[in-house]
DNA sequence: TTTGAACATGTCAATATATACATGTTTAAT
DNA sequence: ATTAAACATGTATATATTGACATGTTCAAA
């Protein structure tokens, strides 16, 4: 697996970095597909630079700040390379915490449940929003060979799944208001 | 957090099950928002039988062939309620693989990304198919207050994050196929 | 009667992840 | 001058998760 060495060779392999700017990167643009704090980015860029996959040079601020700007190596690109071009089988569906609480939802009263996925509809939305914004950003889709060329598609690929969210608690709360049920659809 | 823990008692609170049988719902029918193999299952299982939030009665098949039989106890019933009523920001979105390697699409051919989309596409068209059958056994929404009102919600979101992916895999191959670019939508 | 699938329960080691602990510098604003 | 936010790098502990190791039984079909 070792999914987080191929996020940072990967990212690496786009322009070099700190430790620093990898985690802000995992925490904000990145965190729509993956993400990771310092306290395993430190570490596994250390691996890394012993498996001679990056080097780093150091770079002071003001008098003694020092941070380490690390670099892909040729060996580092080709191990991403490979990785890039294997490993296509679909993934589990990943583990939702508030899919399991509506499994059981049955549980609570409907103005409980409604609440619930009314507050979370408002969060999704706000979500949507910021993405939407984001989007804008793009007039058209980016060249093909360039880096925003992904940007542009998981932004994508972000956005439909907040919709896709929105649209499937849209419906469970219709199934919760509604005196009599009818027909599903 | 402890998140097996509840799902363990939600469906323990549903009906008596073994570990055995746990594990098969896991991998199974929860597959869509949860998942966990026996090698988690049975230590949680003790954990949660030292709690006393569950209890077990051995049955016996055959000969000698011994299943722990898990239920329920009254404290474990109000240590699940209180969970379900409570928790509700909605979580980091979760991480992907395959949205990370679209993110670095750029470095592969045309062809490749095309390639890998399609295959993904099928894949997930399959998946999405066999939910609809298992939708099909619903001729209606079901009570509001059954456990099949979650079985049904859970399944219907499962069935849209189908559809949203292959709908994100179609636009995205449209981006890879025509030979030049225009407006994005 | 043998064989394979399903039943049944566990442990162990390696990874992965989250949260907190720990320390200090630089820069821009007040 | 002080203060707060951002810069910068690490470690430690606890928990979660995966995959392999380990062992045996029961049942139905060939």
């Amino acid at each position: 697996m070792r999914t987080l060495k191929y996020a940072i060779l990967g990212l690496l392999n786009r322009k070099p970095m700190t430790g620093y700017e990898l985690a802000k990167e995992f925490n904000y643009e990145l965190a729509e597909f993956w993400y990771a704090n310092h306290s395993q980015i430190y570490p596994e860029l250390k691996k890394l630079h012993n498996e001679g996959l990056v080097e780093f040079d150091v770079e002071i601020s003001g008098d003694i700040l020092e941070a380490k700007r690390y670099h892909i190596t040729e060996e580092g690109k080709d191990d991403f390379i490979k990785w890039l071009h294997k490993d296509v089988k679909i993934s589990k569906t990943p583990k939702d915490k508030f899919r399991l609480r509506m499994y059981f939802s049955n549980e609570l009263d409907l103005t409980t449940r409604v609440q619930m996925m009314e507050n979370q509809r408002l969060q999704h939305v706000k979500r949507l929003n910021t993405l939407m914004k984001t989007c804008e950003q793009y007039p058209e889709v980016p060249e093909r060979d360039s880096d925003r060329f992904g940007d542009f598609i998981v932004l994508r690929g972000a956005i439909m799944r907040q919709e896709m969210i929105v649209a499937w608690l849209d419906e469970c709360m219709g199934y919760c208001k509604v005196p009599d049920l009818k027909e599903k659809e």
